[in-house]
DNA sequence: AAAAAAG
């Protein structure tokens, strides 16, 4: 019987990158199967198999009902009616503690909510997963180091049980198969429903999505209904929005989101930039709570006076850092500040990321309120899984470099197939160019970067996902949040360089529990970033090469911002540091070496086969 | 300097 995660992952092997195999000079072949008990992801955990019968049919309030007198239902309604509490409208008669079905009006509770869980008659997948689940060491749990400050931060929770999400809500965890909350989650959830404002840092692959929904879904369960303020007869009033850098990574999002407030009565609704506006604005006109998007498109929304912020109670930026970066600040701070959002205090605020540099904590401090930093992870987290190798390829070398790579794994890989590998580089002629001499070479390869249209963008990540391309050249346009199961290898053909970067691509992979492997292509054009890249691969316990050491060494003269700060497990809050420190980064990624407690890798990803998102 | 994000 298998027995632990490391097992699982031993046993497929043939599914990683070739890992081990040729070019592998650092000795890594020992630290793919990791020895020490591997964190086992809680809804793993003593799973009981699952009586729930299959999901009933939304079938929605079959009236509107009373005090709502704006005239919802009828074609003429305005503007959303306030909600009700609406106690038997859905299958399964009242719940208990008051959770109020929504019904806002626009005819919604007409329609059929499409079941994003698809076809709950899995008893078979259930099965395996429970035959997974046994045996495991679940120890691993306790053991990660959490940094808290601020004021009067509320305890954490151990299990969902204790915190009243609202039985719709716990419906839908338990169809997500999450038998426990996540660390991040842990601190996070009781935080949150406390109407804390929250910076939080944990690693890539925690669960981070579902930590800010669940609060958000049931606070806008539990929230007063509101009498939405009558503005145009199409401008519609979210409750709370999600802010995310990409538009893939918003897609991904709604879609988790989509899950946790299935027949909660909650609306989530998303709107990107590249896609079709019309079809987004009759979403909207259908009736919004929770408004996920990509700054551009909600600017322009914003413009039109289709979407109003004024009575947003939560706000929550998903890779913080990243929004908030130089280019993208200007437009996060004009939706914040200079629309009609509430200020800080009277909403809800919630940052998260894997890294948190501080000049950007201090920029960020000005959308918060009296909040509380988090830093969830232990060190060592998801890159525990992932090997790390770094090999000197000058530039002229790298093509035949990264195809000397793709024939080994090739060789290696199951029934010959080719294995997901994720090739970073830094331009979107570069993505173009690699990927056309890939494609000439034999290598089935697509890709995903800025300058192709969304429709190309997203055929290229459905693609790699199912395998039918499994070779994803891309820029940073997929370096954050996405969360492609069985990434197996990630290539930096060219390195980033912003050490940040480097750890949310290498995220890509090591998830969902499986072993990752990563290879950058290192050449003196890269020097800026050897000290930050020998320093974080130590403390992820990886080998560094002498050579990169050697160049490390060399740069190390000016600091800068590519220097880590230093040994402690990798985050601060910016507000307990002295006036005199600067450019240092956080990040959850690093290696063991932290000094805390050699037992258990908390190892960020696993939901298990064919349950792996919800995870960032 | 590049990438992302509106059309």
């Amino acid at each position: 019987m298998r027995t632990s995660w490391a097992d699982l992952a031993a046993n497929s092997t043939s599914e990683n990158a070739g890992a081990g195999s040729s070019a592998n000079n650092v000795g890594t072949g020992s630290t793919l199967a990791p020895s020490r008990p591997v964190y086992v992801p809680p809804h793993l955990r003593n799973r009981q198999p699952s009586t729930e019968s299959p999901a009933p049919t939304y079938s929605g309030p079959s009236s509107v009902s009373a005090g709502s007198s704006s005239g919802a239902g009828s074609s003429g309604s305005r503007w959303p009616a306030p909600r009700n509490d609406y106690r038997s409208g859905y299958g399964g008669g009242g719940r208990a503690g008051g959770w109020g079905n929504r019904s806002g009006g626009w005819d919604r509770g007409r329609e059929l909510e499409v079941n994003p869980f698809g076809d709950e008659d899995n008893a078979e997948e259930e099965a395996v997963n429970e035959q997974e689940n046994t045996g495991i060491n679940f120890d691993a749990y306790e053991d990660i180091p959490v940094e808290t400050s601020g004021e009067n931060v509320p305890p954490p929770v151990n299990t969902f049980a204790e915190i009243d999400l609202g039985e719709a809500l716990n419906q839908n965890i338990r169809r997500c198969k999450y038998v426990k909350p996540t660390p991040v989650q842990r601190h996070t959830i009781p935080i949150s429903l406390a109407g804390r404002d929250l910076m939080a840092c944990a690693q890539t692959g925690s669960g981070k999505t579902a930590a800010f929904c669940f609060p958000i879904i049931s606070g806008i369960m539990k929230g007063q209904p509101v009498q939405r303020p009558p503005r145009g007869v199409r401008t519609v009033y979210p409750l709370a929005l999600v802010l995310s850098p990409t538009r893939e990574l918003s897609m991904q999002i709604h879609e988790e989101a989509r899950k946790f407030s299935y027949q909660t009565g909650v609306r989530v609704v998303v709107a990107y930039g590249g896609a079709p506006i019309n079809q987004q604005l009759r979403d909207l006109e259908r009736g919004v709570d929770m408004l996920v998007a990509t700054p551009g498109r909600l600017v322009d929304l914003l413009e039109r006076a289709r979407v109003s912020l004024q009575m947003i109670r939560y706000l929550a930026l998903d890779e913080a850092d990243r929004m908030l970066d130089m280019g993208f600040e200007p437009q996060i701070r004009k939706i914040v500040e200079q629309m009609d959002m509430p200020s800080p205090g009277v909403r809800q605020t919630m940052l998260f990321s894997a890294t948190f540099p501080k000049e950007i904590q201090r920029l960020a401090s000005d959308f918060l309120s009296n909040y509380i930093f988090l830093a969830v992870g232990r060190v060592g987290s998801s890159t525990d899984l992932i090997v790390q190798r770094v090999e000197y390829v000058q530039e002229s070398d790298k093509r035949s470099h990264l195809m000397d790579l793709l024939h080994a794994q090739r060789a290696n890989g199951v029934h010959g197939k080719q294995a997901l590998t994720l090739v970073f580089v830094e331009t979107k002629k570069g993505a173009d160019s690699l990927e056309h001499w890939l494609c000439l070479n034999g290598f089935p390869a697509t890709t995903i970067h800025g300058d192709r249209s969304q429709q190309e963008r997203e055929l290229a990540l459905r693609s790699f996902k199912s395998g039918h391309t499994p070779i994803l050249v891309a820029t940073d346009v997929a370096a954050r949040g996405l969360d492609i199961p069985h990434v197996a290898h990630v290539v930096n053909f060219d390195l980033p360089n912003d050490i940040d970067d480097y750890v949310h691509r290498i995220g890509r992979t090591g998830r969902a529990g499986k072993k990752g492997l990563a290879t950058a292509f290192f050449n003196d054009n890269n020097s800026s970033l050897a000290r930050a890249l020998a320093d974080l691969m130590q403390e992820a316990n990886q080998e560094v090469p002498a050579w990169l050491s050697r160049y490390a060494a060399r740069s190390s003269f000016g600091g800068g911002r590519n220097r880590r700060s230093g040994g402690r497990f990798g985050s601060r809050d910016f507000r307990r540091e002295g006036s005199f420190s600067r450019g240092s980064s956080n990040y959850y990624s690093a290696g063991n070496s932290g000094g805390y407690g050699g037992s258990g890798g908390y190892a960020g990803g696993g939901y298990g086969p064919g349950v792996t998102s919800a995870w960032d």
